[in-house]
RNA sequence: GCCGGCGUGGCGGAACUGGCAGACGCACAGGACUUAAAAUCCUGCGGGUGGCGACACUCGUACCGGUUCGAUUCCGGUCGCCGGCACCA
């Protein structure tokens, strides 16, 4: 009997009755459920184990949903824009459009292979014109409502991808995809306002239900704080100086002022004295890398000569100037309470200012301070009226009080900063901008899109800040769509976010070409209900998506304004370091990576989906050790085999209670773990089931109702092997026309029950009970089979907790 | 530095709201079948002590302490690893 069981004709015979007869069918009677894979970049180096993984859980998922009667929308596509492409262009003279169209067709092949139930009918391309068509579109409308803007600015740059880059592609001063140290570069840039949107993303992170590790990452990265702008005139001159502070209730204990070196006063506060110290250090800072600025762990100032005058107090400060204040947070200016501060407290102590402590523990003073007392609660001294109030209370009536006596205001600042949304480089979307001397930055008309890329020579970057299509007159040279003067055209491109930013809005209706998804679909079949991909993109791509699903859904072509309402990440799949043995990302680099195509030839797709989820919880990383593959063989053809043995006994075996029994607790095991996604759980679970239903084989046999459930249960796991033993079984159909079985508490129930005996909370016997015995009956049970182990000893206390364990407290 | 998460056999990992720690699998060892091997099937498999023996006792979930009849699970502290943020006033 054994060894009946090949993978490759099974696999075979299914995926083409199933091309035939597709499993899942958009019927128009069944609800939709969106199951959302993060799209793919097509790399040259394909698929490795680490891919499937992802895409084996949300088609687990995408069928568990079928088997719900849903109709399940489950697509998949190309994000294939980006600089790998356009990298090996330059290398090879290849042109992207060429190596993507060969990687994709590579890696769909590779894709095909998991059997999953994607719908290529719904394929989109971030390169495809008729798609970018409509990344183009959405920045005309964004430009339109004053959220996409030009600003000349220093920005992060890359001097290695030669390219500038937003904030959130800056990893520790270095560029997120090449390592090089990032620098300072100042161009024009065009930049997306989202700080616009800076509290409804925040505020609407509470809908979501995602992992709290994403959500706080975003709220960190949004970074929401409350305090006040106050006013500080400048002594014995008109000007004014605004600092912005979270905690005016330490007014009284600022002792000295520090603009960031690139503040507009910072010049003008010098006076003649030190006026060549001030500008000298102006321009140092000036010099410095981000980079630099962050490793200077020694504070660095220089005093301005001028003073400012505290509203409350009257007090005069010195101003001074110094990097550690950011010249593009808050109003670039702070006010200095080192008695409260870490960073105040250790500049005070450096260029020796004064320290006045208005905060404390019990109402007295600290003597010589040794750091900054930075606790949040506290009774006020040295602070006039607010002495003897409770810090924490100030805190909050503050920016109140500020504002009625007219020193300021009460103000709220977000960290997040606009988009830098350019890139200099070829292989993007072109922002459909003309420049024009009379009318400026002139959008291109909507019926004009898309704006095609045009073939280059060089994809080369310049390394000026121009991208390769600036070298390009004749396309650069046109006419104003509004004057219809000579103009030029914005040679910059679109980030790699672009695309990605609202590709899952396109698969439900990826050949519209008059509207970037009509209103009927987007109504039907949208959001998506589950978002599947790695936890990398937890700040930028799933921060950019809300963003553009927000700006969508205020100009009226979507009727929600979240994209993903819940979110998965899977963990990595490692490799192993040849060298060291350390667990590592695959890469080609370390010559580490696990192609998939290999396994599925030698074991077949079903194991390895199966395979895929038993390494371990999907959630965290794993170690790739192809070891483990044959143990998911071995229960394959061990199912397999005990399945067709019963069917062929013909003995069609009555459902015993204890079959019954095994049945529902299988559906209800299996069911209660899929549901919390313990994916690795559910494949030991079938196991565990699978070595019953084989001792009852041997014990007699199994029923066909049993038989029939723990096929329905696989199937989302191994399709194939599930579809061919529902046809041994009986089933005229595909076994995903069926339902997910239910459980019954009451076939569940156990008569009886092992427990624990406990003496003193260690386990001497075990006996068996019957679940409705009483208390007094379990206790002389568990007496009588402890024994003589009592002996000598006084009890103290009887435990019993119901069906659960029996403790004797005995001295 | 701040904020999260984690630490269980030789290995991957289980253990639902505190209730028999080590499910399931890998590796390993022994046995059956076979002329033999592979495959398959059966048995064992955290450490220590005692016993020919079924067995008994004991230690054990990073470390120290606490709460509890009972702690891998809860609380406090220490160490180690991983992730995020990092002069955001």
């Amino acid at each position: 009997m054994a060894g009946t069981y090949n993978h490759k004709l099974i696999e075979g015979k299914w995926r083409k009755k199933w091309e035939e007869k597709p499993v899942n069918v958009n019927d128009g009677i069944r609800p939709k459920y969106y199951c959302l894979d993060m799209f793919p970049y097509p790399s040259g180096n394909g698929l490795h184990v680490g891919h499937w993984r992802g895409y084996v859980i949300s088609d687990v998922w995408s069928r568990y949903q079928l088997l719900h009667g849903k109709y399940v929308i489950h697509p998949m596509g190309w994000d294939a824009f980006g600089l790998p492409a356009e990298n090996y262009a330059i290398k090879m003279g290849i042109h992207p459009a060429i190596s993507t169209a060969e990687n994709v067709a590579n890696i769909k092949r590779q894709i095909n292979e998991i059997s999953a139930i994607y719908d290529w009918d719904m394929e989109v391309n971030t390169t495809d014109p008729n798609f970018y068509k409509w990344t183009q579109w959405i920045f005309v409308q964004m430009f339109k409502k004053g959220l996409a803007y030009e600003k000349e600015m220093p920005i992060n740059w890359c001097p290695s991808c030669k390219t500038g880059l937003a904030n959130e592609e800056v990893v520790d001063g270095k560029c997120e995809r090449c390592g090089s140290e990032v620098t300072k570069k100042n161009l024009r840039q065009w930049m997306l306002k989202i700080t616009a949107y800076a509290e409804r993303l925040l505020a609407d992170l509470d809908k979501l239900d995602w992992p709290e590790k994403v959500k706080k990452m975003q709220t960190d990265w949004i970074g929401k704080s409350t305090g006040a702008e106050v006013n500080f005139k400048v002594d014995g001159k008109d000007s004014v100086i605004t600092v912005y502070t979270t905690r005016p209730d330490t007014l009284y204990g600022a002792t000295f002022m520090v603009l960031a070196p690139e503040h507009a006063l910072a010049k003008e506060l010098a006076t003649k004295d030190t006026k060549e110290a001030v500008e000298d250090y102006i321009y140092q800072a000036s010099m410095k890398s981000s980079v630099d600025r962050l490793q200077d762990k020694e504070k660095t100032g220089v005093f301005t000569g001028s003073y400012a005058i505290n509203p409350l107090n009257g007090a005069k400060v010195p101003i001074w100037l110094s990097d550690y204040v950011l010249a593009d947070y808050g109003t670039g200016a702070i006010m200095c309470v080192p008695a409260h501060d870490d960073r105040d407290f250790e500049f005070a102590k450096k260029f020796d200012l004064p320290i006045i402590q208005v905060i404390s523990k019990d109402g007295t003073e600290i003597k010589d301070m040794e750091e900054a007392y930075t606790a949040a609660s506290g009774v006020m001294i040295n602070s006039g009226e607010w002495n003897g109030m409770e810090s924490a209370v100030l805190k909050k009536e503050a920016p109140k009080y500020i504002e009625e006596k007219g020193y300021g205001k009460a103000t709220t600042n977000y960290k997040l900063r606009d988009w830098v949304f350019s890139r200099q480089r070829y292989w993007g979307e072109p922002i459909p901008i003309v420049h024009c001397e009379c009318c400026g930055a002139v959008p291109i008309p909507e019926e004009e899109l898309p704006l095609l890329l045009p073939e280059v020579d060089k994809y080369e970057p310049t390394g000026t800040g121009e991208s390769p299509l600036a070298a390009i007159d004749e396309w650069v040279n046109t006419t104003c769509p509004k004057c219809g003067r000579p103009a030029k055209r914005e040679t910059n491109t679109m980030p790699q976010w672009a695309g990605s930013s609202w590709y899952f809005l396109r698969y439900v209706d990826n050949k519209n070409d008059k509207e970037l998804v009509s209103r009927e679909k987007a109504d039907k079949y949208l959001p998506v209900d589950m978002y599947i991909g790695g936890v990398e993109h937890a700040v930028l791509h799933l921060l950019y998506s809300r963003f553009y699903t927000k700006f969508l859904y205020d100009i009226g072509v979507v009727d929600f304004d979240e994209p993903f309402k819940k979110l998965f990440n899977q963990g990595m799949i490692c490799g192993r370091d040849i060298k060291t043995g350390l667990a590592t990302k695959m890469s080609k680099h370390l010559g580490n990576i696990v192609s998939p195509d290999a396994i599925v030839e030698e074991y077949g797709c079903d194991t390895l989906r199966l395979y895929e989820l038993f390494v371990g919880p999907p959630e965290l990383d794993s170690i790739w050790d192809a070891s483990g593959i044959e143990g998911i063989y071995r229960f394959i053809n061990r199912f397999y085999n005990m399945v067709v043995t019963n069917v062929n006994s013909g003995k069609n075996v009555p459902e015993s209670k204890e079959l019954l029994k095994i049945r529902h607790k299988m559906v209800y095991d299996i069911t209660t773990r899929l549901e919390q996604f313990s994916l690795n759980t559910v494949v030991s679970g079938f196991m565990e089931y699978n070595n019953k239903l084989i001792d009852q084989t041997k014990k007699g046999g199994v029923d066909i109702e049993t038989l029939k459930t723990m096929v329905i249960l696989i199937s989302p796991f191994a399709p194939h092997i599930a579809e061919e033993l529902w046809e041994v079984l009986g089933g005229t159909d595909s076994v995903f026309k069926e339902k997910w079985p239910e459980y019954d508490n009451e076939a569940m129930k156990d008569e009886e029950k092992e427990i624990a005996v406990q003496v003193n909370g260690k386990t001497r016997v075990t006996i068996r009970i019957s679940v409705d015995a009483d208390k007094e009956a379990v206790l002389s049970d568990a007496k009588a089979a402890l024994g003589n182990r009592l002996d000598g000893l006084t009890i103290i206390k009887e435990i019993y907790v119901p069906g659960k364990i029996v403790n004797i407290v005995a001295k």
